[in-house]
RNA sequence: GCGCCAGUAGCUCAGUAGGAUAGAGCAACUGCCUUCUAAGCAGUAGGUCAGGGGUUCGAAUCCCUUCUGGCGUGCCA
């Protein structure tokens, strides 16, 4: 439960606190409160390892030159004992601070305790946390933007979940509305076309064209054959819709589990219809005065709460929207599940309805006042191949399918490529997806992992044991083995990181430049031949790093191999 | 029109709760395997951080503005 980097800073601040006190009872500075500065880790270590604006921000207030300070406060340090074993006084008044063998001992031996549980943290205090993310429509398969929020969805929970946040992850059915009647008569028409001919029966204009359909329909023509020829419609479509509903779902849930992610709940949009908790939600709000009507349907005025427009909540004909029924759905989250925090992931073609959305929950007849909705919206995915863009549609039945896409590239190159920043647009090639072999940064990362492993298992088998501690940190000198340690007690920051930014691509990166610094440190230093105490030492480094790495691939669901 | 997101090396992108000389991978070029996995390492070359103003000790990062691209602005979800 340790942050390393965290601590560092602390005791940078710490020390530097002390020598303020010890510099005004010397009479060097003119009494004043001590200086709240920034501790921030320099981009190149020449400039130490971790460096203090102190001396700058106190300039106004101690009426002397940042430089003058940074001596003073130098000159005061007490550094016997600490993590740091130096300090240098630097450009405009940085104090660079060095770290000392104590703090890289201390970061293998946390490593080493800790184990799979490295890199968590209580930031998240157990607050309760949901994540709703891919929540497909059921009217057809899943495509390649289910494919980054499936990613991102997933990924965020891990990083919260690490970062002491009680998640909890949902995938939201909507198997109840037009789109649902749509799929219904879609698969109607398919179905009549195998009986009586494609010329025959005209397919509904807006339908559903994918190959999808016409499976479902095949599907129950041999099962049933002409069974449903002299049924209703209505009554035939229902049952259509709760047959291609349950096949699809099935299929989702097959397909996210071959995708590694595996939801807490599948909430079904039917069963707020079904309980009558779509119509006491807008009963709520009617009565609160903040809906009126008009053209024979009932608005909400979201004006009120600083939309740009209000919004239908109930048509003429008396059916719910989909925006009631999305209150309604949240209040349940909220309310009747007791989160304290919710984040939607939202593709970018929602994210004005996001914002009036956020706008309407703050109506005081919802009482959700001390709760947190939150979006993560996600840009959206451009496809193309080589130059040519290639537009996809559920509707048209043209989109490549999430399935597809990992017979294509894999399951870890998909989930790897796929957790980028979600908020830059992602240009998908799919020549270059196909061909995505060396070049993915995801065989760097695993390959250093199963190098590791590989070398681990030589020297054991050479009679070496890996140390469960104790070693001699100072014998890691060398920058290469440094730079590995530094990386190694960042990530329990970068989780940090990444849950408060809601942006889990950053342990991707992370992943990849310890893969770096390691690489880097296994062609300078050599374990085999050394010394049996730096051999030691050396041994206990690369198992922490396989340590990390395997957690790291872990939080974003990649698999960290042993042999490549 | 208004709103949201983006624009950084030839390509794909890091870096954005202000920090020091803007970084990596790919592509190009040069080295390194009879010794722990060369899916690797070391090096060369590549930049008006879209343009312009501002804020300050300091701006790719914050503010204003212009341009370009994507998306939204449905009684679809």
């Amino acid at each position: 439960m340790a942050n390393l980097i965290e601590e560092a800073r602390q005791a940078v601040d710490a020390l530097l606190e002390k020598a303020f006190q010890k510099a005004i009872a010397a009479g060097e500075f003119e009494p004043a409160d001590f200086p709240s500065g920034k501790v921030d880790i320099p981009k190149d270590s020449i400039n130490g390892d971790y460096a203090a604006n102190h001396a700058m921000a106190g300039a106004k207030s101690l009426k002397l030159p940042p430089r003058k300070i940074a001596e003073t406060l130098a000159a005061c340090l007490e550094l016997e004992g600490s993590f740091f074993q130096k300090v240098e006084i630097a450009g405009p008044g940085f104090i660079n601070f060095f770290l000392s063998s104590t703090w890289y001992g201390k970061v293998l031996e946390t490593v080493t305790a800790e184990g799979v549980d490295y890199g968590r943290s209580g930031e998240g205090k157990g607050e309760r946390v949901m994540v709703e993310f891919v929540s497909a429509n059921p009217t057809g398969p899943m495509t390649i933007g289910n494919a980054r929020g499936g990613v991102l969805g997933d990924a965020l929970a891990s990083v919260m979940d690490l970062a002491g946040y009680n998640v909890s992850r949902e995938f939201y059915v909507n198997d109840a509305g037009n789109q649902v009647d749509l799929f219904g008569k879609s698969i109607e028409a398919r179905y009549l076309q195998l009986v009586r001919g494609e010329d025959a029966v005209e397919f509904p204009e807006n339908g559903y064209h994918g190959n999808d359909i016409r499976e479902l329909a095949a599907a129950l023509h041999d099962a049933d054959g002409d069974k449903y020829i002299s049924m209703d419609s209505d009554e035939r479509c229902k049952i259509f819709i709760q047959f291609g509903l349950t096949r699809n779902t099935e299929l989702m849930k097959q397909h996210l589990e071959r995708y590694r992610i595996n939801f807490d709940t599948w909430f079904f949009e039917s069963a707020l219809h079904d309980s009558g908790y779509v119509a006491e939600t807008v009963k709520l709000l009617e009565n609160s005065g903040c809906t009126y009507e008009q053209d024979g349907a009932l608005w909400l005025r979201n004006t009120d709460f600083g939309a740009d427009k209000d919004e239908v909540l109930r048509r003429e004909n008396g059916f719910y929207t989909y925006y009631a029924v999305d209150i309604a759905y949240h209040r349940n989250k909220f309310i009747e599940r007791g989160f304290d925090r919710v984040i939607d992931v939202w593709g970018a073609d929602h994210h004005g309805h996001a914002i009036r959305f956020a706008a309407s929950m703050t109506a005081p007849a919802l009482g959700l006042k001390d709760k947190k909705l939150d979006f993560l919206i996600m840009q959206m995915v451009r496809l193309v191949r080589g130059d040519e863009v290639i537009k996809v549609s559920k509707r048209t039945g043209k989109a490549l399918t999430l399935n597809d896409l990992m017979d294509e590239i894999g399951v870890d190159a998909c989930r790897f490529f796929f957790n980028a920043k979600p908020d830059t647009h992602l240009v998908f090639d799919l020549d270059l997806a196909i061909r995505q072999d060396s070049e993915n940064p995801v065989y760097y990362v695993q390959y250093a992992h199963a190098r590791i492993c590989s070398l681990i298992a030589n020297l054991v088998s050479d009679g070496h044991a890996v140390p469960a501690g104790g070693i001699n940190s100072q014998l890691l000198s060398s920058k290469q083995e440094q730079e590995l340690i530094k990386q190694l007690a960042a990530f329990t920051e970068e989780v940090r990181l990444a849950a408060r930014d809601y942006d889990p691509s950053r342990i991707n990166h992370y992943v990849v430049e310890l893969s770096a610094r390691f690489h880097r440190f296994y062609a300078s230093c050599h374990i085999k031949d050394a010394e049996p105490e730096l051999l030691s030492a050396r041994l206990l480094l690369c198992d922490c790093t396989r340590r990390v790495i395997a957690n790291a691939l872990a939080v974003i669901g990649v698999s960290a191999p042993e042999k490549m």
